[in-house]
DNA sequence: ACAAAAGTGTTTAGATTACACCCATGA
DNA sequence: TCATGGGTGTAATCTAAACACTTTTGT
């Protein structure tokens, strides 16, 4: 402890950057600083690391906060420590991601924490460095999307290929093949056929999928280019 | 400020994976704990954050204080914040990795600090999380060979492809055809044929090749598996 | 000439893309 | 029956892996 006493310390600090989806779009959940400086600017939904907790800890638990959502999927994205990011004081944050489904998150505690949901093609301007870890929070997703069936987070337990194929062209932005997509996802053999319909958008139908409930790990040597 | 205030700070610490190529083999730089608790333990080379230093800055300052090289490829790997992953006191650390000639280091100056260079293959328990860490940096920088020419910073200006597929075989842990690596590497079109060979290994003697110096970005569309 | 390392070519299998085509159904 | 979205099939192109083959040169 000694040999640590002659160093530093600094305020520590989570940044999330929590994506939804709505409307065909992809949404960040924002609201507006309310204190100086910078306020009434977009910020990301942040806050600091206790003493108690580890960063990861901390995100789920602001997370928590601010949409009423447990047990969510979320992984760092980078650290970003340039001493005057924040002209407050020396804050360095700890960016992390995470993906959760609209329709299920707390309104009302959205609203009480005065955030809102903005879509990803109309961002304002953010505070700090907020720009870059949304950017690179984008840039980790779409990657993971090589190796892995992202985005069945933002969507509803069953949903239809067409609806999985909006939400990665909302991800990528970017059209794909309606039948390429199709086979690409399927030969990842995560998703089960369900015997039901969405007939809200065609008179044929489109079948439903879910995940598959044994799906410890997406062939890790199997990778797909989107 | 006064609204940071209710805030813990916390001791920020930067550990770096340094890695550098020698005998065909990749080696990781590593010391003996010089302090309880964990005394003589081999540990990554790490440091703390100072007040007027971003983290990325930290890293550079130890990659230098301990080999003497400056203007390295360093590159942010992960945080670490369990409370209690240093049994001494709460240390949130930023785990880097960086790519270096052994050939160029400063061997004095590694000396001074009690370190050695230990084969990736035998490396022995580690502190702390310090064994997670570079397992992380090892599979970042895989990944990274995908889209990239990774490694060269680990070899000399000039060089041959045989040395260069060794190279890779021990970043990769496994074999590859000789053949096919060298069209896979040379399809990049990042490197440039010298009219120079080396006749060390063999009679006929293999062509020495370097980056190209007008290379920006290796295609970011071109994706290579290995 | 031949051994040994360097480098090229060929074949097969699988993935990716573009796009034509068939299917089901309500109006 | 026909327009519309859902879904399947196919040919052309590209990539990766396995492996046989050719080149070069000192001894």
């Amino acid at each position: 402890m000694e040999l640590y006493k002659i160093h530093p310390q600094h305020y520590v600090a989570v940044d999330c950057v929590i994506m939804g989806y709505q409307d065909e779009e992809i949404k960040l959940l924002l609201y507006p600083r309310s204190f100086e400086p910078y306020k009434g600017k977009w910020s990301l939904l942040g806050g600091f690391v206790q003493d108690d907790e580890s960063a990861d800890n901390a995100a789920a638990r602001i997370l928590k906060q601010t949409t009423g959502l447990e047990q969510i999927f979320l992984e760092q994205v980078a650290s970003f420590s340039v001493p005057n990011r924040d002209p407050e004081a020396r804050v360095i944050s700890l960016a992390y991601y995470a993906l959760i489904r609209i329709d299920l998150h707390d309104e009302e505690r959205v609203k009480e924490n005065g955030a809102y949901w903005i879509s990803i093609s109309k961002l304002p301007n953010l505070i700090f460095d907020h720009q870059e870890m949304f950017e690179k929070a984008l840039i980790k997703l779409q990657q993971k999307a090589g190796y892995s069936l992202i985005g069945t987070e933002l969507l509803p337990e069953m949903f239809t290929l067409i609806q999985l194929r909006k939400l990665y062209e909302a991800l990528f932005q970017r059209e794909f093949d309606p039948g390429n997509f199709r086979k690409k996802i399927l030969s990842l053999g995560v998703l089960e056929k369900l015997e039901l319909k969405d007939v809200s958008e065609s008179k044929k139908g489109a079948f439903y999928y879910k995940v598959k409930n044994n799906i410890d790990e997406v062939g890790k040597d199997r990778i797909v280019k989107f």
